[in-house]
DNA sequence: CGGTTCCATTGACATCCGTCAATGTATGAT
DNA sequence: ATCATACATTGACGGATGTCAATGGAACCG
């Protein structure tokens, strides 16, 4: 409970680890790559196609498909081909990193 | 043409609310800022004078500066001047919003 | 007053980013 | 083989971003 103790064992973030972090943090940076991620995350995990996320986002099917690389590039989510269509899912414990850090 | 099925009873992120989240994403999306915001946020309540960053992170000075104020913008540093110094902490709860976001 | 220290701002530069129209690729249906 | 659909890639554009040298401004001290 206190907040006068300051992170007892731990120690400054090294340049390799910031990099890492900052990493995930780049990838849901954007509003629509948010909405993008929060939108294949609800879905569960037996994804969502790609036709189903460009409406509600309003963007251009190339947009939606530049944002989905940005993301799946960061580890955000995955991605699976089902004959024509390709369902998108984020992985467990994905966010685990970032909930450690911003934890403190 | 759609193919999936929503979760009951959750709904998506606003465009407003995933501005005001990427917004705070984007001020720790890179790795020089982060380590600053880490170094601020390990002073505790004191904070810590913005003499004592530029060495640890061997940026500029101006460098440091232009970080220190878009962490300040998105909120997640506040500033205290003492004298010739200038003393930075991080508030309480400051990342309750990501870290919500984060839970899911 | 002048001088020193701490910090912010300006200006410039290269690079990166979000966006879309046009085009390419892969799969399935007829 | 031909066509339609789903998705990716390319190319281009304006705008944002990270960086530093130079400069400016504020507070202290003598």
């Amino acid at each position: 409970m206190t907040r006068t103790t300051a992170r007892i064992g731990s120690r400054p973030l090294t340049e390799s680890s910031a990099s890492g972090t900052a990493r995930v943090f780049a990838a849901l940076s954007d509003p629509v790559r948010l909405r993008l991620f929060d939108l294949v995350r609800r879905s569960g995990p037996g994804g969502i196609c790609s036709c189903d996320l460009v409406e509600p986002l309003e963007r251009s099917q190339p947009t939606v498909s530049h944002h989905l690389k940005v993301l799946r590039e960061a580890g955000l989510v995955d991605s699976r081909r089902d004959g024509t269509w390709i369902w998108y899912s984020v992985p467990d414990d994905v966010l685990s990193g970032v909930a450690a850090f911003i934890k403190g």
